[in-house]
DNA sequence: GGCACAATAGGAACGCGTTCCACCTCGTCC
DNA sequence: GGACGAGGTGGAACGCGTTCCTATTGTGCC
């Protein structure tokens, strides 16, 4: 789902050539430029919670974070680069919570379930931020691989968490299975935001592939 | 993946009220409205071949197609509407293919992966179009639902027949793994067109997410 | 043929992502 | 403190999807 390629340089605030813009906040210029871009990122999902894709409009997002149009381009190359981003700073949040309150769950395919179950349910309690979000990172393209490895990474992780909760253990098998259920999550995510499919139903489609890859 | 639900209407060219536009031929009226509609489509995967998503525009497709704009729109109410059309025509050619030549192979994974392996290197024999149309897909909304629910029912088809090329003895699960089958290849799909993954990655996933859901 | 009306042509206009440019501001170095 | 350069402001301009409007053409009905 998510592979290294070649990474494509560009200038980024600060002046240092980076690797695109990174969604860690290391290396990130000055005071100033951190709050430039927590300010931008904030009224992305304010505007994306309200309405959506469609209403994170650039010269909105601009207007409320207080910046320039111009500026705006400079922390993120385009609307797809701004809602990835956004979506790896929520993505981070969730791994946070999740590491403070683990799943509980008796066997493998029950933790599982009950991660999707808690991050689904999350999401969906938004789903106008979820449509964006979901939009967005299905749209984007290679210039955007930075961002999407990470969020592909938490989520790879967190499954590997949830199937084990002791750290150890985790084998490459393992990993191949956290992968397609991602995969699985994200097409069933796909249709729910897109409206061809109801929260039940995704649910539902989770809950079967779960059973099949880790049936056993 | 793919779930009915209330079907929008709108009047298309013909003039009755039909559920949007019908991926198949049925009812369209008149030779001459089943002639434009065809250039339309064949502008379209021409145009998408050359250059990708950004190469099919509205005015480029019209004008290749010999129709105005405002014709265009009325077969096809958006670009999303005109590349998902698009894919599933591409869609029942494969099928239509794939009856006349099935795959062969000794166990149901075998055959599965054969499958997977000739509708992926179809594919990527055309990237641009397949970026076209992958993109398209993920992108529609559920003003898109019939035609997406064509794509996906003619997908898990092919994928259950593969399975039991007798036709018979196709049970609930058989239908739950080829849906769970198409996601991860449509994840997998995304993350080649995007330029995240390469084609062996893509294939290696396949593999992987098969070997998994059919071992035993 | 003539009428009524749906379908098409042709093209202007609008919205939003994106680019670009002229000018201003502020920290840094001499 | 003055020059300089990166970063920021404000806004015009461009491209493309989409909408809309006014002829003009085709088509079924009498």
């Amino acid at each position: 789902m998510v592979v290294d390629g070649a990474l494509p340089t560009t200038t980024s605030p600060g002046g240092q050539v980076t690797s695109a813009n990174s969604l860690t906040a290391e290396d990130l210029g000055s005071a100033a430029q951190r709050d430039r871009r927590k300010r931008i990122l904030d009224a992305t999902i304010v505007l994306a919670t309200k309405g959506g894709f469609d209403a994170v409009q650039m010269r909105s997002v601009a207007e409320q974070a207080d910046v320039a149009l111009g500026t705006l381009y400079r922390y993120f190359p385009s609307k797809i680069h701004l809602l990835v981003s956004a979506l790896g700073r929520e993505f981070e949040r969730a791994e946070g919570q999740l590491r403070d309150k683990p799943v509980d769950g008796d066997t493998t395919a029950e933790r599982v379930i009950i991660l999707l179950k808690r991050l689904t349910r999350g999401l969906q309690g938004d789903p106008h931020l979820t449509e964006a979000l979901t939009r967005a990172f299905m749209f984007a393209d290679a210039s955007v691989q930075q961002e999407i490895h990470a969020v592909g990474m938490l989520l790879t992780r967190m499954l590997t968490r949830a199937m084990h909760p002791d750290r150890d253990s985790v084998t490459d098998e393992d990993v191949a299975i956290a992968r397609v259920i991602g995969d699985v999550w994200l097409s069933a995510l796909v249709a729910w935001v897109t409206g061809r499919a109801t929260a039940a139903e995704t649910a539902q489609q989770m809950e079967v592939a779960v059973s099949l890859l880790l049936r056993g």
